[in-house]
DNA sequence: TAATTCGCTAGACCGA
DNA sequence: TCGGTCTAGCGAA
């Protein structure tokens, strides 16, 4: 009997149903590992009612699986709950995993399955109560599990990092590991670091130069074992970095085990990614982390690299100066210097990489304990896979037969228009004094809950005169509460419990601290996403009318705050979904005012100050002097802090010369109220730009390419910057594209070349195109013309205000 | 690629 | 050369 963390779990599918797991011990930190053959794969049959002998004529169900004879092993009646109904289903008990969902189809002609697609391991974890990453109470015989069951505790196991990174021979547009070498593998763990080569000389300590290519990649694995890492940390490794070693290792009949057992590692499909995997040790691939983060904007970045990564989460400068495509001629006949610089290059990518690993780990273990998908999953699963355990623990606790995924005749015939969105009061464009702004804290998850919307609830026999009704009509019970209300309220619960434990917490700083800081973020991801998935018609638990219900709902919600702030004498500036913008007199009546819009919410539904700006701008829509811009404004708070939403300079798409531009316009607009000061500004950028003396740097338009460049029906600047550096000879990436609009060409398309290219700049595109406009947009105002900022004239004040 | 929808904007394209 | 229309990318919620 040994406590230990649930670190992982996988099975061979070629030895039926036998889980390997993969534990590690709380006392003294050693990994091992058990098989379970106790686990037995099955699926529910609600028989259909007229047919009595059911169970007989299951039991004689028999297919094909792999060329081997499939049938059910045996058959139990149990109780379950189905559309709140206790009803006797068939647990129908298979013996290979791979049998479940072949004899399932079978038994169709006799009632309807269930639970008949949930994978193995998934099963396994769910009826066992496991959560992974969790510890666990096993007790065990040999190496074969005798009885396992979970401890629940808030401790996290403590994960031995290892990242690396490879160098490879690029003398063609792409590395290919059928004719290119790998030239050096990097490692970095949290006591040492390193980098592996052969065949060159070097000065630097830390490089261990190998005899052969074939040797360094043995040296790179025993270089994992003496470190035992638990977690293998790469950047993009799923898709280059472990399937190009695995296949140099095979060319070069190399003993590659990286794991802790004898397989190479894996690659695979998962969903739209390959996904590589090392047995015994769980492959962290920080990429599609990063991305998620990025995506879902826990922080922002411009470009996805690792050295950009790395910077935005650990604030670390790591660069090195290198360019990825002359790393061949570097290693061909590069000078001591260059050589020793490739090292340092690499090494520094290792480090970087387990810095972003190290401060991403703690959350993606909530997330993987939190829903319980293992580690390996939660970070590379996209929302509906995540959030799906997590719904279907709470089905089973609740007895519940979880709904089956829709057939593909289900989803196409689930209506996919849009749904009517957000309310969105548009702003009367100007500058602002005194402005309040609430916002409905976690809006939609809110209202789902308070008023029971899911697909289990919607249009109950029970409650036909007494449910709660949508604006548009839509009913949902009020007597049971829907899977999906129940699992939000336990998600919102379980973060207002742990920000309230986070703010009698004196330091910001401690491991404590960041732990329930990530925990609080996985559970708002979760939330978040929930809505969203309503209106997905792949969702198990897909409910259109709930999607459009909650939507109406908030719209509702927030028009009757407006109305009662009119009532209060407050005017209301501007609305977005669930924020309201109002402007003031005294604090104090805003605080009066939203204490008593909370008494008339639901229990669940609360309206939050979100602060108190003593300044504020609102800009027009282009064309529209009278109507202005959606999700563009900017405000400044009592402590001198600004907030800017959706202006040009917080968009990568626009040079940084115009963003700091703006930035600054801004800045002192909102600070200092003195309009002549951020006309002098802008006329300074004019005269430098005119003078043609501004940086290259400071012009380049970065911009994403999402399809193929030659699928493009419009040849963009940055799809014709991409065209003249390929045919250059250039190798930049196809994904971003950071381009120059010089002087050579007519239009702007013409005129955009790649960084790289880019000799001079166009003074009168970046004049016209990008300052003006982006300061304009917040001047014109405050009455400044374009002449104002272009020739010396009269001096303004501030007279308006 | 990610959840989903909407709005904003730039720049190309196209016909007069 | 113009103005309208269309394609496309980005950000906010």
């Amino acid at each position: 009997m040994s406590k230990a963390f649930l670190l992982h779990i996988d099975y061979a599918a070629t030895k039926g149903a036998v889980l390997r797991l993969v534990l590690k011990r709380q006392d003294n930190g050693k990994v091992f590992r058990l098989f379970d053959n106790s686990a037995k794969p099955y699926f529910y049959l609600v028989p259909n009612s007229d047919d009595e002998n059911v169970e007989a004529k299951v039991l004689k169900i028999k297919t094909f699986y792999q060329g081997t004879e499939a049938k059910p092993v045996s058959i139990e009646k149990v109780k379950k709950k189905l559309n709140g109904k206790e009803i006797i289903v068939l647990k129908v008990i298979c013996s290979h995993p791979g049998h479940v969902p072949l004899i399932a189809s079978e038994s169709k002609q006799f009632g309807q399955p269930f639970e008949h697609q949930i994978p193995f391991i998934l099963r396994y974890l769910l009826d066992r109560k496991l959560t992974p990453m969790d510890l666990v109470e096993v007790k065990y015989n040999g190496n074969l599990v005798e009885s396992i069951a979970p401890v629940n505790s808030v401790e996290l196991p403590p994960l031995r990092v290892l990242a690396f990174d490879i160098e490879t021979y690029n003398k063609n547009v792409k590395s290919d590991p059928k004719r290119d070498p790998c030239l050096m593998i990097s490692y970095a763990t949290a006591k040492r670091s390193g980098v592996l080569t052969y065949g060159k000389k070097f000065t630097e300590k830390y490089v261990e130069v190998l005899a052969n290519e074939k040797k360094m990649l043995e040296r790179f694995c025993e270089i994992v074992r003496e470190n035992h890492a638990d977690v293998i940390a790469t950047y993009n490794g799923d898709e280059f970095d472990l399937p190009f070693l695995t296949e140099r290792a095979k060319m070069l009949k190399a003993d590659f085990r990286l794991g802790r057992d004898k397989a190479l590692p894996k690659s695979r499909k998962k969903g739209i990614r390959f996904a590589s995997s090392i047995g015994g040790r769980i492959h962290f691939d920080a990429y599609p982390v990063i991305a998620f983060l990025n995506f879902i904007g826990a922080f922002k970045l411009e470009r996805m690299r690792l050295q950009d990564a790395a910077l935005a989460i650990t604030g670390k400068n790591l660069k090195a100066d290198i360019e990825k495509k002359d790393i061949h001629k570097m290693w061909d006949h590069g000078t001591q210097k260059e050589l020793d610089y490739l090292a340092h290059y690499s090494i520094n990518d290792s480090i970087a990489c387990l810095a972003i690993v190290q401060n991403v780990l703690p959350l993606q273990i909530e997330l993987a304990k939190l829903t319980g998908n293992l580690m390996f999953d939660s970070s590379r699963l996209s929302a509906m896979p995540l959030v799906e355990p997590f719904i279907m623990k709470k089905s089973l606790a609740r007895g519940e037969l979880i709904p089956s995924k829709p057939s593909y005749s289900e989803v196409s015939g689930r209506d996919q228009a849009p749904v009517e969105g957000a309310f969105v009061k548009i702003p009367d464009p100007g500058v602002y004094e005194k402005i309040a702004v609430l916002d409905f804290k976690s809006l939609y998850p809110s209202i789902i809950i308070s008023h029971n919307v899911g697909s289990d609830s919607y249009n109950c026999q029970c409650c036909t005169q007494e449910g709660f009704v949508s604006p548009q009509g839509h009913r949902f019970c009020k007597k049971h509460k829907s899977i999906i209300a129940d699992t939000l309220e336990d998600i919102l619960d379980s973060r207002f419990a742990i920000q309230k434990t986070m703010k009698t917490m004196a330091s910001k700083e401690s491991e404590e601290y960041k732990q329930l800081y990530a925990r609080q973020w996985s559970l708002k991801i979760l939330a978040n996403s929930v809505y969203g998935l309503t209106l997905n018609p792949r969702f198990r638990w897909y409910t259109r009318q709930g999607g459009e219900a909650t939507t109406a709902w908030a719209r509702q919600f927030i028009q009757e705050v407006n109305k009662k702030s009119e009532e209060a004498k407050f005017t209301v500036l501007y609305n977005d979904t669930d924020s309201i913008f109002l402007q003031y007199e005294h604090e104090k009546d805003v605080l009066k005012f939203r204490e008593k819009i909370n008494e008339s919410l639901p229990a669940r539904m609360e309206l939050e100050l979100e602060d108190f700006y003593p300044r504020g701008i609102f800009v027009a829509k282009k064309g529209d002097s009278k109507g202005g811009a959606r999700k563009k404004y900017a405000l400044i708070n009592r402590e001198g802090k600004i907030k800017i939403r959706g202006f040009e300079l917080v968009r990568r798409d626009w040079s940084r010369i115009a963003r700091r531009t703006q930035r600054s316009v801004l800045e002192i607009l909102l600070k200092e109220g003195k309009v002549d000061e951020a006309v002098t500004l802008v006329r300074n950028v004019v005269a430098e730009l005119q003078s043609g003396k501004v940086p290259l740097d400071d012009l380049v338009i970065v911009t994403q390419l999402r399809k193929k460049p030659s699928e493009y029906e419009i040849k963009s600047p940055e799809v014709s910057a991409y065209e003249k550096a390929i045919k250059a000879g250039l190798q930049v990436p196809e994904a971003v594209v950071s381009y120059v609009v010089t002087s050579k060409g007519k239009t702007i398309s013409e005129k955009a070349y790649v960084r790289e290219m880019a000799k001079d700049y166009d003074a009168n595109y970046y004049l016209n195109h990008q300052i003006l406009p982006s300061v304009l947009k917040i001047l014109s105002e405050l009455g400044i013309t374009e002449d104002d900022l272009t020739t010396n004239s009269k001096q303004h004040t501030l007279g308006k205000w």
